[in-house]
DNA sequence: TAAAAATGTATCGAGTCGATACTATTATCG
DNA sequence: CGATAATAGTATCGACTCGATACATTTTTA
């Protein structure tokens, strides 16, 4: 039953596709591709458990072959260095390079983002959360992980006396003020 | 000045680009590429003026090379016709087949557009309207044409006895009751 | 300790996409 | 009127995406 799209959903799924395209669109600039500003978006704001091809595999919902590539070619322009983990030979632990981060900073969206800027403050706030709203509710339909920030974890510990100020309760690990702003793979709502 | 990102357009440059990889992802169900369903998609709603290779361009923001290249794979799958213009030997009209039209009707977003649907009826409304806002808002940033419905333009005539009951008084042709609800390349607000 | 799971890489084929060059056809304007 | 410019499309290149599949190494688990 009701196979056919009612109007208000043609019109909702026109809307999505056509921000859709505008966003990926602003992406090619500057010499890199959308994926790879992606891939580059993420790992200046993952924390250092995730910062390895799995977990952005997770996060980019690609395929580990897509992903593979798509950082092999950001290593090949000098942005990304690998670099072996010593507990686990499989895993590969991933840090932007100093070019890397400086990329990062001008960021192929930021003229999408002023455009907001010019909107009314309250309009502003609106699209904000409409938009956290609807990728939230998408995320939970598929049962994603969330990738949320470290310091809103459950698992997050706050001013232990570990020599760092906070702490991992599920990874054992300290945390710094920094790290814990951070995106974290393991992240669970507190 | 003002170099840097500051931490709240950070966030909202991630929203974006976590909700259009989510949406772009999504388009790659049912053998068709994102871009090949963003052109049937348009095609599906566009009004007989606007199915041409050229009003695609401008509607998808892509290069006359690119929907070439599309039109031509969608036209070996049968799902597209191309037709000579008869007045202008150098245009190409564009029709969606039968298998065409019954393919749009079964969009590869509407599994995202479903989302929607178990959320408040307060939320579904204020979300489109963001969406809305921000799409109208980035198009007019670039001086892009809005691409609107037909019947709100300044260029529609309701009711004339022209044998069809409506007008386009730019384009000097008649328009059905169904047409005038279509996307139009030319149309601009009233 | 053998089988299963996890982490990555390699490769294929279809497609995207910007760029450039090219062919026809139609408009413009001197 | 006729040269030149603008328009509408196609053809081709190179880098990249992306799903799929196969594969090689470690861990884990049973």
């Amino acid at each position: 039953m009701n196979k056919a799209l009612h109007s208000n959903q043609a019109h909702f799924i026109s809307l999505l596709a056509r921000l859709s395209r505008l966003i990926n669109h602003e992406g090619h600039a500057v010499g890199l591709k959308p994926a790879q500003w992606d891939a580059l978006r993420y790992l200046a704001q993952a924390n250092k458990f995730s910062r390895s091809p799995s977990a952005l595999t997770a996060y980019l919902g690609a395929t580990k072959g897509t992903i593979s590539q798509t950082l092999m070619s950001l290593e090949k322009k000098g942005l990304v260095e690998k670099t072996q983990d010593p507990n686990d030979k499989r895993s590969v632990g991933l840090d932007l390079t100093t070019a890397g981060k400086a990329l990062a900073k001008e960021d192929a969206l930021r003229p999408f983002a002023n455009v907001i800027e010019v909107l009314p403050v309250e309009d502003q706030k609106d699209i904000e959360e409409a938009l956290e709203k609807l990728l939230r509710a998408k995320l939970r339909s598929e049962g994603n992980r969330p990738f949320g920030i470290c310091k809103s974890c459950r698992h997050f510990r706050k001013n232990t006396p570990s020599g760092e100020p906070h702490y991992c309760s599920l990874l054992n690990e300290p945390l710094s003020e920094l790290g814990s702003e951070k995106i974290c793979l393991e992240q669970e709502a507190a």
